[in-house]
DNA sequence: ATGTGC
């Protein structure tokens, strides 16, 4: 008897691979017989409980009874900050994020909007399980900023040596590699940890030092701080600081989608609809891949910045005084409430207490070095930036790119390329997010952009 | 956000 004729007599889909072995033991030894097979299982389908002590179908009448008798857990609750700015499909996604069996707590960033799998702002903590989708495509996507030797009046006297230092050491775009690949300590750790890692590595390494597409971007700007702050070592006043934006590439891109791709298939068949919120147990072998795999891309994202810093630094003939850098598409273990968790941030900050990080605006607007307070309901997280809210399609219908391009001179922000659908019109205000957010930063120094390169989309305007 | 396959 196949599944389709089982399921034809009751037997629900998760039960068929049950009842096959259960039906193939009973027929082998003899207790029971093939024509009279289907009256037993609509028999068992009808009361599973009076074959419990059954010598060859308890096991099945079991999983009868798990099945009848399945609950979907309620979704785990989270708090929301920033609530007005954030719309029903992103909190519908976050809900069905909170309802996968894993998870433990979650909570929305005031940057949220709908993503893949877990909203982007989306932070959500499970017990002992990984979800790839809730780490992000861009495995640890992340910010890097460093403070230079230089006066900030050298970006308008100097403005071509500034250019030229980010012309030359910067790469952007989809498939985006260097014909010589740059040296980096990363490119010596252990590559063949996971099939995927060791057949990206080349590519990887190639891509060394460069930025990809979309949000990615390498900018000059005024770093301004009120105050002294001692642990960046920096008194209070103006610095011209480097601020990068690019993650972990193709190779990161590809370690999602294949244990994303191995999650789902291992989909219980009444999760189904989760999709690409499919997880991994961290303790299967595909949990423990995933987790080294996800690790060594966040090495190499760190190195990526580097090289990008190195070069462009190098070029300006410039020092580093000083740097905050953190990923925001990662997952840690963390304690919680008492309890070790897996805490996926994808397009959140982290911020525990005393924790420094880099949440930009848009090219047109301030990014903030911000130290973390270590909101418990946050899960020690804040926003990675200002949030959509316009879609990529929908600004590039309405911003003419020639118009924005002026508009940002005037206000002093000279754009060496990027494309029409990253207009700081797309974005949300801001300095309204860092208030929403004012009980999970503080705000160390400010950040606005002078100088920016961005991946250029060919709508750029050519006077 | 990325890169491949249609």
């Amino acid at each position: 008897m196949n599944g389709r004729q089982l399921q034809k007599l009751g037997v629900p889909e998760e039960c068929v691979r049950e009842a096959i072995t259960a039906i193939q033991f009973a027929i082998s030894s003899g207790a029971r017989d093939s024509k009279q097979i289907k009256t037993d299982i609509k028999q068992i389908v009808e009361s599973p409980e009076a074959y419990l002590a059954d010598e060859h179908f308890a096991k099945f009448a079991q999983a009868l009874i798990d099945e009848r008798d399945f609950v979907r857990p309620a979704p785990v609750a989270y708090e929301t900050w920033g609530r007005d700015g954030i719309d029903r499909e992103t909190h519908y996604q976050m809900k069905l994020a909170c309802s996968v069996p894993v998870a433990a707590a979650g909570a929305l960033m005031p940057d949220a909007h709908v993503g893949y799998g877990l909203p982007i702002g989306g932070v959500l903590a499970c017990e002992n399980a990984v979800i790839p989708y809730a780490v992000g495509v861009d495995i640890a996507c992340r910010m890097k900023l460093s403070v230079l030797d230089i006066e900030p009046e050298a970006m308008d006297s100097k403005f071509n040596l500034f250019k030229e230092a980010l012309e030359g050491g910067t790469r952007f775009g989809v498939g985006g590699e260097y014909q010589k690949p740059q040296a980096h300590d990363v490119m010596d750790a252990d590559w063949s940890i996971t099939r995927i890692t060791r057949e990206k590595k080349d590519r990887a390494w190639k891509q060394l030092g460069t930025s990809g597409s979309g949000n990615h971007f390498v900018e000059f700007g005024l770093l301004t701080l009120t105050e002294r702050d001692d642990e960046l070592d920096l008194d209070a006043g103006e610095y011209v600081a480097l601020l990068s934006h690019s993650g972990s590439r193709g190779a990161g891109a590809a370690v999602c989608s294949t244990y994303s791709g191995i999650a789902q298939a291992q989909l219980p068949k009444r999760y189904e609809d989760l999709g690409r919120l499919a997880w991994l147990e961290l303790d299967s072998e595909a949990g423990q891949e995933y987790w080294a795999a996800m690790n060594l891309m966040g090495d190499y994202a760190a190195a990526n910045h580097d090289v990008i810093h190195r070069q462009v630094s190098k070029l300006l003939g410039s020092h580093i005084l000083a740097g905050v850098e953190n990923h925001h598409n990662f997952a840690w273990k963390e304690t919680h409430d008492g309890k070790e968790m897996i805490v996926h941030r994808k397009g959140a900050t982290p911020a525990a207490v005393g924790e420094l990080g880099v949440i930009p605006g848009s090219m047109a607007d301030p990014a903030f070095v911000v130290r973390g307070k270590g909101n418990p309901a946050s899960l020690g997280s804040a926003s990675h930036g200002a949030g959509r809210q316009m879609s990529r399609t929908k600004a590039r219908e309405k911003y003419s790119w020639k118009a924005v391009k002026n508009d940002l001179e005037k206000k002093g922000v000279r754009v060496l390329s990027a494309g029409a659908d990253e207009v700081p019109g797309a974005y949300k205000d801001i300095r309204q997010v860092m208030n929403e957010q004012a009980d999970l930063v503080d705000i160390v120094a400010r950040f606005d952009p002078k100088i920016v390169k961005m991946c250029d989309d060919g709508s750029k305007a050519e006077d």
